[in-house]
RNA sequence: GGCCCGUUGGUGAAGCGGUUCAACACACCAGCCUUUCACGCUGGCAUGCAGGGGUUCGAAUCCCCUACGGGUCACCA
């Protein structure tokens, strides 16, 4: 039998990590398996449906690279893959379980409901629905239909056996019946509720496999009963782990500790892949004699993937390791690559713009200093928005002083070795960075500093900073005239 | 509160009854490389696997209890 995945998400907002990260293990699930994933819209709460959700949800996926066999915009022998669109498919089978007396219409209103659920809670009770409206008579349930009285339709959950399927992650599972409350599989308006159309979704479109987050695991028993009762096959199932915050609390949508939105990872410049590894990292680790790797693309995770190979606690998603697997990434890419990358942020960067215009650099001349600057930085950025602050270093008329720069600026070398530094590099006849590997040695020879004593002035006088790339492809960078300009520019401090 | 699930270092995790079992990676610290910085490289970093009971010749690995954490209890998904 062939394997047939998918996720489901609602077109609520946007491409969460979480979900990003559910639909990825479907994606190499269904991949490894040579199986089908595919992209079903569950958009049953209207009221919620934002407009452009779909649209930023695909958007998302293609830029992650997750695509799918079927779904909304492309189609498939299992259409329509939007809920809403399937409501004359759902209708048949409630009638039937209506008809059945598998289900039944309920007419409590929402206050009556609420009542009751405070009362049970008053009196420590866990807060159920009754059941009432499951005896209501044919002719009670013909009076009020006529009546015009609103209503939805719950489930009956009859018998006293217990529940059990199999979860591929935490093996066998249970529930009682009795802890399982008539639930509602269609609401007042007509249209079913998310129980209701997902299994009814997933039987019809033959999925074997649902996997998709741990929230849902008490939600399977419903399922199951749904499946049961509309006689299907129950598919298999595996809940994987939460994504927690550092405070190992769930994601909620308004924490903006860290990033959540797959949006936002594409507008900071991580690297689509990076972003699927570390994902897949999260909850998951391949064993065996990859173990000591940590880097892998999306053909070696779809070859490694398996379902027993995934956690069962939740993972705590750090920021910091996701920045460094992305930096291992750009480290990698060709610097023509990576310089296409950059470019966007650098022509938005408007300090560039007119750095660019002030050194009078024709367009030639221009692409080659992009080209040296994101040659400078490459080994240094962890996503490629970094060039951004990176190149400020060139770009900005001062230099920022930082504490650790005047911490060095105080030291007693500092007004010989500046002087000596002014000196050698008015005398160089051409400004070039052998030129400049030259004069430093001379520098050296005359005020006999070296090492840090030597380098680390010049650097801190000159970027303001005691990290950076290598000192005298920046000074070439810099242009002599800045370089002599903040060197005079600290003198004075000094002496001051 | 009921029902479920989980608990190996700051983080991700390996380990699935016994030949170094506490890998590997991030972070951190130290050293090397570099006449500086960054990259890179090397090393350090859990005496104990939440705690307590068992089972066993032997347990992080099996069972039970407790604690703690999480999820879920909607006409939301």
């Amino acid at each position: 039998m062939t394997v047939r995945v998918r996720f489901a998400p609602s077109p609520t907002g946007h491409l969460h990590i979480g979900g990003a990260r559910t639909a990825l293990f479907n994606y190499l699930f269904a991949k490894k398996l040579g199986g089908s994933y595919i992209l079903r819209i569950e958009d049953t709460d209207t009221l919620r449906n934002k407009d452009d959700a779909e649209e930023k949800l695909i958007r998302a996926f293609r830029w992650l690279g997750l695509t799918w066999d079927e779904g909304p915009d492309v189609g498939g022998d299992y259409g329509p893959y939007r809920s809403m669109e399937r409501l004359d498919t759902y209708q048949p089978f409630l009638d039937k379980l209506v008809s059945e007396e598998k289900a039944y219409p309920c007419f409590c209103t929402k206050e009556e409901l609420e009542a009751e659920r405070e009362a049970a809670q008053q009196n420590g009770q866990t807060p159920r629905y009754s059941g009432k409206c499951r005896h209501l008579t044919k002719e009670q349930v013909q009076a009020k239909i006529d009546a015009n009285i609103p209503y939805v339709i719950r489930f009956a959950v009859t018998g006293d056996n217990e529940i059990q399927f199999q979860d591929h992650i935490r093996g066998d599972m249970s529930f009682q019946r009795a802890d399982i409350e008539d639930f509602v599989i269609c609401k007042s308006d007509g249209v079913p509720t998310y129980h209701f159309a997902v299994t009814i979704d997933d039987s019809l479109m033959e999925i074997t496999h649902v996997i998709r987050g741990e929230e849902h695991l008490s939600n399977t028993p419903k399922h199951v009963l749904l499946f049961e009762a509309i006689g299907a096959p129950v598919p298999e199932f595996a809940h994987i782990p939460l994504i927690l915050n550092e405070n190992g609390k769930k994601l909620s949508k308004r924490d903006e500790t860290i990033l959540q939105f797959i949006e936002q990872y594409h507008d900071l410049g991580y690297l689509p892949d990076a972003v699927n590894n570390y994902l897949a990292l999260l909850g998951w680790s391949p064993g065996g004699e990859y173990n000591e790797e940590e880097i892998f693309s999306l053909d070696k995770l779809i070859q490694l993937f398996s379902l027993d190979r995934i956690n069962k606690a939740g993972a705590i998603f750090n920021q910091e390791k996701l920045s460094w697997v992305n930096s291992q990434y750009i480290k990698a890419i060709e610097l023509d690559t990576l310089i296409v990358l950059c470019k966007p942020y650098l022509e938005n960067d408007k300090e560039y713009q007119e750095y660019l215009r002030q050194n009078e650099l024709d367009e030639e001349e221009a692409n080659e200093r992009t080209r040296e600057l994101v040659a400078l930085f490459q080994t240094g950025m962890s996503r490629i928005s970094d060039i951004v602050p990176l190149i400020k270093l060139f770009t900005s008329e001062n230099a920022l002083y930082d504490e650790e720069a005047n911490q060095v600026l105080i030291q007693e070398q500092v007004p010989a070795v500046l002087t000596s530094f002014a000196t050698k590099i008015n005398e160089l006849a051409e400004y070039t960075p052998s030129e400049i590997k030259k004069a430093l040695k001379a520098v050296q020879k005359e005020t006999g500093y070296k090492g840090k004593q030597l380098f680390m002035p010049i650097r801190a006088t000159t970027t303001g900073q005691v990290h950076g790339p290598d000192l005298n492809q920046t000074l070439y960078l810099l242009g002599k005239e800045k370089v002599l300009s903040r060197v005079n520019h600290v003198q004075k401090q000094v002496v001051s």
